[in-house]
DNA sequence: GCAATAATAATAGTAATACTATTAATTGTA
DNA sequence: TACAATTAATAGTATTACTATTATTATTGC
């Protein structure tokens, strides 16, 4: 997998940024260090600025990549979930069955991401945990019709409706395909987030992974057998 | 029910304000408006200062009442977690059944709240509308530990313990009540978010409730017969 | 009814944010 | 070498998120 990652280029629709940070240094330097301030500091308190000065570089100059900072945050989210269309994509390939299938993507979009990858100036590990902390605040702005018109959340919507074909093929009398996609998707996410912070209103901890929990819902909602 | 919560008075910790709101008419005034504000510019926009000319009030008068408009954002959902959860007992307090107890909390969790219910000068059907879409800055921060120590967040971990025992109650034997409780709570803002701005990402529609969806999923899970 | 006290309003001021604009310096490429 | 594109540096603006001070107005205690 690792060699083909490296391959792996992200496709981010183009009204996320001005200038395509891929194409040159100090671009892939905006959006690897960016990801790393923001974990630091968060995404509030997170300035082009101070990106600048981190960097080496100029405040003026990460305006010519992007707007700003929250289209920055698009960004990095759409990347995430490409990654992650990617990962699910090439991990669910060879599986005929589709309950198998439907495990693995499970598993694929619940675990923890454990290691950088290393095929890029993307630290994977810390995007993704950025992505528990700060995605939901790329989408609950009042600017966010406007921006879903632009197409600024296509991946992710992408990424969702896969997972709804996945769940689909599992179970096709299944009513509420869309719902409960996007909820575990999110759900992940937010499981993640309450381990770290809030770890009375979760389940899961050392022993248990948010994949157990979710896998056992999804099946017996969709009223198939875990063979567990 | 209307004239019960007439005498409803929510309790919120004393480290959310300087000063009561519920005190003075200025801060009734402060937390009234400020819902009204919000929901129409969005809380990234919002300012004391706006709040303040449209109440016919000063800055400064406001910052003697919150120290800042993430504490009034800690405020205003505290308000809503106490006022569901005095919801939630009110309507499960005379059944037997526990699966009656745990329908009717699915169905007191994810309606939609049709009207302003004017017992005070809080307006909740805006304030439901908040929630939905600004309820998880209140706690993707920076600060979140330190305020969850300072007890910020425990009306709204109340209301997610009282959720766990109803679960728990109708299934003894299921093992994620936690996660269960605390995903439905949150899922059920996320589904009506994704209803409002992105409606291929869920199966709630003029037809479908989320509760449908929930309740399907939760007796489900909890492999229990829902009667339907 | 008056004084004391508390609450509110008005004003001013600060450091930081979220930018825009202009010009200068550097680098790549034909 | 030249000229185009990129980046850096500097300056500037309006707004934000406050703090501090003083003036004015209400409230309550005696």
């Amino acid at each position: 997998m690792q060699s083909l990652l490296r391959n792996f280029k992200v496709v981010i629709h183009e009204s996320l940024y001005l200038k395509d940070p891929e194409t040159s240094d100090l671009g892939k330097n905006i959006v690897g260090e960016s990801i790393l301030l923001i974990d630091e500091i968060g995404f509030e308190k997170f300035t082009f600025k101070k990106l600048g000065s981190r960097i080496g570089s100029n405040e003026s100059s990460i305006y010519r990549y992007f707007e700003n900072k929250h289209k920055l945050l698009l960004y990095l989210t759409s990347w995430y979930w490409a990654w992650m269309e990617y990962k699910l994509v090439f991990r669910t390939a060879n599986l005929n069955d589709t309950q198998e299938v439907l495990r693995t993507a499970i598993e694929v979009l619940s675990e923890e991401t454990k290691q950088d990858s290393d095929f890029s100036h993307v630290n994977e590990k810390i995007l993704n945990a950025i992505i528990i902390s700060e995605f939901s605040k790329s989408y609950l702005t009042k600017e966010v019709d406007k921006e879903n018109k632009e197409g600024c959340f296509s991946i992710y919507k992408r990424l969702v409706g896969r997972f709804e074909n996945i769940i689909q093929n599992a179970q096709p009398n299944y009513p509420y395909v869309e719902s409960l996609a996007s909820m575990v998707i999110e759900g992940v996410l937010h499981q993640h987030y309450l381990k770290q912070h809030f770890p009375s209103l979760t389940s899961c901890d050392e022993t248990t992974m948010p994949h157990e929990f979710f896998t056992h819902l999804v099946f017996s909602t969709l009223n198939l057998s875990t063979h567990e």
